[in-house]
RNA sequence: GCGUCGGUGGCGGAGUGGUCAAUCGCACUUGGCUGUAAACCAAGCGCCUUCGGGCUACGGGGGUUCGAAUCCCUCCCGGCGCACCA
């Protein structure tokens, strides 16, 4: 296959998503001389959901593909059993095999939403890493210094809190490094975190013979309360996430933040998003309009374009024009239950008191009455019930 | 292993015998304002309640006491120092 060398689109795969690249310079002159790259990018299959943090090395890996370099895509069945201590403010906890071959599965699916795996390479770690004798494994660690790890501002910080820094957290980067030995990767991707381990491999590669690979890190983008968008925090917009429901996560994000997700979550030409910024400056777009846009965009990737429809009909449906949603939890109770049980057997809230709380703090109201609020906690269900609990929960009770 | 300090709610962190369901900050939930944005204001934030109150909780277990998150014993877990010397 013939490898493209577009200065434009080089530098767009250079920058677009990109927090830096290095070394600064050589990976520009290496794309422009028409070599065909091998470019690498792991993900440990941590949990069974890719969020749309991941999904920025993983377009970044597609931009490759699409310029016609050989990319590998490596699942860390190996390496997430160790598990990756870099983003963390603590230790992380080993994971169970079990939990590894569990997520492992679900992730080349995950992944095909976005590069195309009949083109990729794809490969699991545990593969070459599970294949290694203390031996070996003594020897790459005679590559780094103590000093070196230690030096991580992450571990630094905990070791400085005199928290504990388990001996174990110090393979990890050796293993992702020598993933880049075992399959020659000229290139590697990685988010910012990951930068600690993902120049781990340079030195590896020499140590081996090989040329070091160039590293791309892509940033770390806020997710939906602002904070980094991580699998711990719950702030997450997933892959898998059902349309509508994606939809709305992406209406919740923060204004400001709309430029941003276009260049870095999707691949709207970047002249129509500065040209969208300026308008948004000048108050010549409306906030809302431009994150519909991002909404149907994203939603369109992971899905479909129809789905994007769907979703955003249904959303104007239901938050702006104050309606039901058309898919809402059911829950049958007898005539009469007093409404308190009901919405705890209905599973829409978890505790009687919670239920009391939300009754009389006015979260209870009736949308197909003009949102008319339920605010007598004895109430009782005796006739089929809309309701709405709060902004987002729907119930509907039906008499048994 | 020895010594020492510590283990409190989702997190951080108060509290050292009663007035502690536990100050406070963050996070979170709900209401108001809006565009399901942000900011801001207000309320809530263990469970049950006939709203009087009741029950279960401060690493686990046992004890002292009228009464313990607070004192004692023991076990578990973590930090730090030491482990007769590289």
């Amino acid at each position: 296959m013939q490898v493209a060398t577009d200065p434009k689109k080089i530098d767009e795969l250079l920058t677009r998503g990109v927090a830096e690249v290095i070394p600064e310079n050589a990976l520009r002159a290496k794309l422009l001389s028409g070599e065909r790259l091998r470019v690498k990018l792991g993900i440990d299959p941590t949990s069974p959901n890719l969020h749309l943090g991941r999904s920025v090395p993983l377009l970044k890996l597609r931009d490759f593909q699409e310029l016609g370099h050989q990319i590998v895509f490596i699942v860390g069945d190996a390496t997430g059993v160790i598990g990756d201590t870099s983003d963390k403010e603590s230790e992380r906890p080993m994971l169970t095999s079990e939990t590894v071959e569990v997520n492992k599965k679900a992730y080349f699916e995950q992944v095909g939403k976005l590069i195309d795996l009949e083109r990729a390479e794809l490969r699991y770690n545990s593969e070459w890493l599970n294949a290694l004798t203390y031996r070996e494994i003594g020897e790459h660690a005679d590559v780094f210094s103590v000093a070196d790890f230690i030096s991580r501002e992450n571990i630094k910080k905990r070791l400085d809190a005199g928290k504990r820094v388990s001996l174990r957290e110090v393979l990890y980067p050796l293993m992702q490094g020598y993933d880049s030995v075992a399959i020659k990767a000229d290139v590697e991707i990685g988010g910012m975190d990951q930068k600690f381990n993902v120049l781990a491999g340079r030195p590896l590669q020499e140590h081996f013979g090989q040329p070091p690979q160039h590293v791309v890190l892509g940033p770390l983008v806020e997710g939906l309360d602002g904070r980094k968008m991580s699998s711990s925090w719950g702030n997450t917009i997933n892959f898998l996430d059902e349309p509508f429901d994606m939809f709305g996560k992406v209406m919740s994000v923060r204004d400001e933040l709309v430029p941003r997700y276009f260049k870095v979550f999707t691949r709207t030409p970047l002249d129509e998003v500065r040209s969208m910024a300026l308008s948004l400056d000048s108050g010549e777009m409306h906030p809302k309009d431009a994150k519909m846009r991002l909404a149907r965009e994203i939603v369109t990737m992971y899905h479909s374009k129809e789905d994007a429809e769907q979703a955003q009909e249904k959303f104007v449906a239901t938050f702006a024009e104050g309606g039901v949603p058309e898919e809402i939890a059911v829950a049958l109770v007898a005539s009469g239950t007093p409404l308190i049980d009901a919405l705890v057997a209905s599973g829409v809230v978890s505790s009687k008191s919670e239920a009391r709380r939300l009754i009389e703090g006015g979260a209870v109201s009736l949308p197909l009455a003009g949102n008319e609020k339920i605010t007598d906690i004895t109430t009782r269900v005796d006739r089929e019930l809309t309701l709405r609990v709060g902004k987002k929960r729907f119930v509907r009770f039906e008499i048994a």
